[in-house]
DNA sequence: AAGTGGTCTAGACCACTTC
DNA sequence: AAGTGGTCTAGACCACTTT
């Protein structure tokens, strides 16, 4: 199981970049230099580069040289999989309903589109954490909800109407105050602000196919997103 | 400005999978067939792919072919920049002072290891939306807090002390109330529950060189984040 | 055995930056 | 003019998958 000698090469680059030996802003040795340095092509020393710019590592400047880059501590990936939960979702509802005002804005709905409203509540060991609300605009002839069921990752509900993969998803974190309906799940008192995720489907045409609405309790626990330069192997913790 | 073949190739490709004319799971047609139908080299070829590749849209199966992906909407990029707000934060006190449990905790501080402590307000139209507290283990002899305090973007405050490139940083997003000092800055009451992120600045070691925590506000307003292959010039709006 | 992707070579010409 | 990265060619051999 040898490493490709490209795959080497950005290993000792990451190394240096890393530990500290070229600081942000420095440029990296020319791709001749390497490629004298490793008797190789200037080909495969340009994969090694390439290979630390898809990472954020370093930038590409044309008539100048490869530069490190500093970390961006400002974009954060999150990771948001209900599907994780599945055996403990509980269906309540599922209704074909007019929409309320909200929704029927947020899909931009015309007066009188129906739409199917499917509720959900989460429970850890018997006690409700989250509750959960997917509004799908409703079309006679489509493939029935009984089979849109069977999918526990929203967007895979669509996957029958559209190629699935142009599909995006938009995620709004706030707080809010739950309906009566998903108070009464919870059990949580008419004040008490929860925690939001709405998210709304959308094709690459931006037509909106999906919005949901989940309300998560301080039982849910937090939300979890990380950013920066994670090492390779890195098994990335958890805060306290 | 005309465009390179190998993009060209990618962008072709790239439409013909988001329209739906590939299916998921589908196998593109071979490196050999594209470099015989625009009449170029195999490497060409296979840099188009690989540009598909790190877009996330397709997977290399040796033996087999290139592989159209299922979209992920279960990890979404969330951008929390707290620089775009820099002119808006207002310092109202920095202290040296034996920090409280659960910071001593997250840090791993051992007793009796102050930290400095950094509090500031974010005000929008004279509004205060969002209360900030960092904390940074103090060491006698580091450079000063002055000095710090010109970055605006927390993870800077390192880059004297560390390579910043070998800094990473883990995001919590939760709800809770604040404590008493940040009600007071924010006028809020003392059972009100607000949204709170915290962030713990790690190097790729482990070492823990810093926590902050920020309590926003209704008036802040949600925290936004998107996943699934977003289309190139896709403006990329927000919910509602 | 035939086809696929994975790696690599030894060149070439171009656009850009610096001196 | 010299050095840098950006693109591209026309091969080669290897490992893997399928027939």
């Amino acid at each position: 199981m040898k490493q490709a000698l490209y795959q080497r090469i950005a290993a000792s680059l990451r190394q240096r970049i890393l530990s500290g030996g070229h600081p942000e802003g420095d440029f990296l040795p020319s791709e001749n230099e390497l490629a004298d340095a490793y008797r190789t092509s200037r080909v495969t020393v340009r994969r090694a580069f390439q290979v630390l710019e898809s990472e954020g590592l370093i930038r590409a400047r044309q008539g100048k040289g490869y530069q490190v880059l500093p970390p961006r501590h400002t974009v954060f990936t999150l990771t948001f999989d209900e599907s994780a939960d599945r055996d403990n979702y509980r269906f309540l509802e599922v209704n074909i309903v007019p929409p309320e005002l909200s929704v029927s804005r947020v899909l931009r709905l015309s007066d009188g589109h129906l739409v199917i409203d499917i509720r959900r509540l989460l429970e850890r060991d018997g006690v409700p954490v989250a509750y959960d609300e997917k509004f799908i605009p409703y079309e006679r002839g489509k493939p029935s909800i009984e089979l849109e069921l069977r999918y526990s990752e929203f967007p895979d509900l669509f996957a029958s109407r559209f190629a699935s993969v142009s599909l995006r998803t938009e995620m709004r974190i706030g707080i809010d105050v739950a309906p009566p309906h998903a108070r009464a799940a919870l059990g949580c008192e008419a004040e008490e602000r929860l925690m939001v995720v709405e998210r709304l489907i959308l094709t690459t045409e931006g037509e909106r196919v999906g919005f949901s609405r989940e309300f998560l309790t301080p039982a849910f626990g937090p939300l979890y997103a990380e950013s920066g330069h994670v090492q390779e192997g890195d098994p990335g913790g958890t805060i306290g």
